[in-house]
DNA sequence: CGGTGTTTATAAAATA
DNA sequence: TATTTTATAAACACCG
């Protein structure tokens, strides 16, 4: 129970791995893809527990960023200043979090070091992450960048957002309002309500947000109308204005009402695109990945980094 | 030099 | 309780 006088839930640390954290950052972004200076700023922006011991958590992110095969460094072009590169999820991470629990996966995703993929096509690569030589192919920053790096990809779906406004066309395979798709379907019709996510929080969430997007991270995407709403004194209050996401392109974040029981606040279906997803295109399995993973480069154009990422991809079982 | 990445080691936590 | 995953610390390379 949050005490009003003490720390609320606010101040104590978010049931989020690091790795959920940052998936979360990355995809809020438009183009599903930030340099590590701004997956700070996400998480400092929405978690005021992240904005002390800097050092200590953000030594912690960059070492998972750099161990986990789920995430992918992409190359800044020259025309994009900054430092560093970019950082995305990898196209066959798939639900990481499938389980419902942003605390801990189930199984850890890693990446089948195939060969050393000896040519790193930057050339290609930084074409495709153009935007527009994306525009023409239809893929986001993110996605170019993996498919130059022989990273495999999945058919797109139809394009959704979180808000419906944006007109960018593409979402990566795995943004979030896909991958909700699927928790969707398990959710609420596979009979784990709201409420248990609640329970399983171990504090309440804003579940009753106008779609499952801000279910699952009920940190993303919303936050405009969160705080505009009643919500108790809880996570839902990280309530730090979500300024710093979905507003590259300008798009603004509907207020939405926020009905209190869980059930009563199910959008309709046909506000649930995910759902007029093919259902095997969640990729749950590795095996269906592996079937629908469509590389735009022979592999000799392929590109690899660090962490070996290449066409096969597996969660690894035991 | 400071931010970014990589890597190793170990402790702690969550799950099977 | 054993195993797997995550958190933390720390050393070090790279680079603008």
């Amino acid at each position: 129970m949050p005490r009003p006088g003490k720390n609320s839930y606010s101040d104590q640390k978010p049931p989020y791995s690091y790795i959920s954290l940052t998936a979360m950052a990355i995809q809020s972004s438009n183009e599903k893809m930030l340099p590590l200076s701004d997956i700070y700023k996400f998480i400092m922006d929405r978690f005021p527990y992240y904005r002390e011991n800097t050092q200590r958590w953000q030594n912690s992110l960059r070492h998972n960023l750099s161990f986990n095969d789920c995430f992918i460094k992409i190359p800044r072009r020259p025309d994009q200043p900054g430092k560093g590169s970019f950082w995305a999820l990898h196209p066959d991470c798939g639900d990481m979090f499938e389980n419902g629990s942003f605390l801990r996966r189930r199984k850890r995703f890693k990446i089948h070091r195939a060969e050393h993929m000896a040519s790193k096509n930057h050339q290609m690569l930084h074409y495709l992450h153009h935007p527009h030589n994306q525009t023409k192919l239809g893929l986001s920053s993110a996605e170019s960048a993996a498919s130059m790096a022989g990273i495999g990809r999945l058919p797109h779906f139809q394009p959704y957002n979180i808000n419906g406004t944006q007109s960018t066309g593409f979402k990566h395979p795995f943004a979030i309002e896909n991958i909700i798709g699927r928790d969707y379907k398990g959710v609420m019709a596979g009979g784990l309500p709201l409420a248990s996510m609640m329970h399983h929080f171990g504090y309440p969430v804003p579940s009753q947000l106008s779609n499952m997007v801000s279910s699952m991270w009920p940190h993303v995407g919303m936050m405009d109308s969160m705080t505009s709403v009643a919500v108790p004194q809880d996570y839902g209050h990280f309530g730090v204005p979500m300024k710093t996401i979905c507003h590259a392109s300008g798009q603004t974040i509907p207020a939405v009402p926020l009905p209190i029981k869980p059930t009563a606040a199910l959008p309709p279906v046909s506000t649930i695109p995910s759902l007029t997803v093919n259902p095997s295109s969640m990729c749950s399995s590795p095996t269906s990945q592996a079937g629908m993973a469509v590389s735009l480069l022979a592999p000799s154009a392929a590109h690899s980094e660090s962490k070996g990422t290449m066409l096969h991809s597996v969660l690894v079982h035991s």
